[in-house]
DNA sequence: TACGATCACATGTATATACAAGTTAATTTT
DNA sequence: AAAATTAACTTGTATATACATGTGATCGTA
């Protein structure tokens, strides 16, 4: 039995040149091949071709000139926090550290920062973590996530510390995010947050809720993420 | 000479349904014609009904289902301040007032909100607009736009009242926003803003600096937004 | 009545083809 | 040699058609 059960075409053609783009093959400023080059090199015809190539300008990997060609744009930055990836690319891993604060403890609750949980994950509870990111010794990030109690294998014993959560879902369990919905908000730092941040009462905070969505049918999960945007916008593209 | 150059029938029929949803002659939840009705009653086929209806979905306003059909799922929500559409559209435009604090000024400025403005951009000046957005009595964005000068006919003397800057640029001089890149930040409220949307000194304020890409090739516009979140959380979709 | 097969209709995917329009480089003309 | 034209590419848009696959109502049977 395999999983693949054989996708579509323009959605191997799809798959193959994103994966080129980010395995480095094409970089920023090339021109892929030409449609009816991508044609006749893999047997489709070019709605098909088209439609591959659909995708990877919607999702900012090219970007099309009539006439000209299609030129590679790279990895879609800014796919920061705002968008697809997870809260640590952000502003780029290399100087994040991670914090954990609590570790994955299974919990019972009734909605998740505002957003209704569905009946199945109020039976199965939902483990939640909370940790915070620190920026040149400057906390930054703090987060609190719900995963729903699913069956994710040795999910409560893996390491947080230094990976982002989207990583090891992706990794670890083929669930990539596929989208979600998020509320945005300033607000004023709480105790807790005073103490985790290092900042004055009445100090301006942004605050994230977010639901995501997964490729695992039925599967969400949940984070809200306080962020002292004082030394560090947060960035983004869309 | 019409200004519109005769847009494709695809484009016809996406601003069609658009407005009918925005409109509300078609409701959440409603499920739109089947694609073989619109190719009968638009007189197109279908390749062309799907490429329009790509669209809607790729915006969040339908949701398709194989078998089912094509539902509705109202006002972009979603698409929202975060993402593509203009502010209006983030919380929707019913109960949205816009007042021009500021009608279009032909500006010199050697930056945008700290995004850098190209040589052309310094040469021929900016459109600088400022408006406040009231929903419910309450004021809620405060936002000050640059709109490089370059030949937009009629420009300085449309009006902004009522409609967003994306819908004035899309439907008068078929430009759309095609992407663009934003900073997020949570302030504290400063005089002018106080007054503005009447809050007290400290109040939080989330602010976005923003650059507009569009599909006029090496046109951005950029604005400063201004959200009072106390009430209204920034919600979208991802 | 309850259940299951069937059928009509929806969207999903793909082919084959045609012409329009923008870009670039080679070719021709001046 | 320089400028204008042309030719050969590119992507953009559209038609016409075919079959696959998911959904839901209808009809027929146990």
């Amino acid at each position: 039995m395999t999983l693949k059960k054989e996708l579509p075409p323009y959605k191997i053609l799809y798959e193959q040149l994103r994966k080129h783009i980010t395995d480095g093959k094409y970089n920023r400023g090339d021109i892929l091949p030409s449609e009816n080059e991508l044609c006749t090199t893999h047997q489709v015809t070019r709605p098909t071709v088209r439609k591959a190539l659909d995708r990877l300008v919607h999702e900012g990997y090219i970007r099309k000139k009539q006439g000209k060609g299609s030129i590679v744009q790279g990895q879609p930055q800014g796919v920061g926090i705002l968008s697809l990836s997870g809260t640590t690319s952000a502003i780029g891993k290399d100087n994040l550290e991670t914090k954990i604060i609590v570790k994955p403890t299974l919990v019972m609750c009734e909605d998740a920062f505002g957003f209704p949980l569905l009946d199945f994950e109020k039976e199965v509870g939902c483990y939640c973590l909370e940790r915070l990111r620190i920026m040149n010794k400057q906390p930054i990030f703090y987060d609190i996530t719900l995963v729903p109690n699913i069956n994710l294998p040795r999910f409560s014993s893996r390491n947080f510390e230094n990976r982002s959560l989207f990583e090891i879902m992706r990794t670890s369990y083929q669930i990539e995010i596929s989208g979600g919905e998020q509320k945005l908000m300033a607000i004023t730092a709480d105790e807790k947050i005073q103490q985790y941040f290092n900042v004055a009462a009445g100090h301006p905070i942004l605050r994230l809720d977010r639901k995501m969505e997964t490729s695992k049918e039925g599967f969400f999960f949940y984070s809200q993420v306080y962020c002292n945007t004082e030394n560090y916008g947060l960035y983004g593209t869309f």
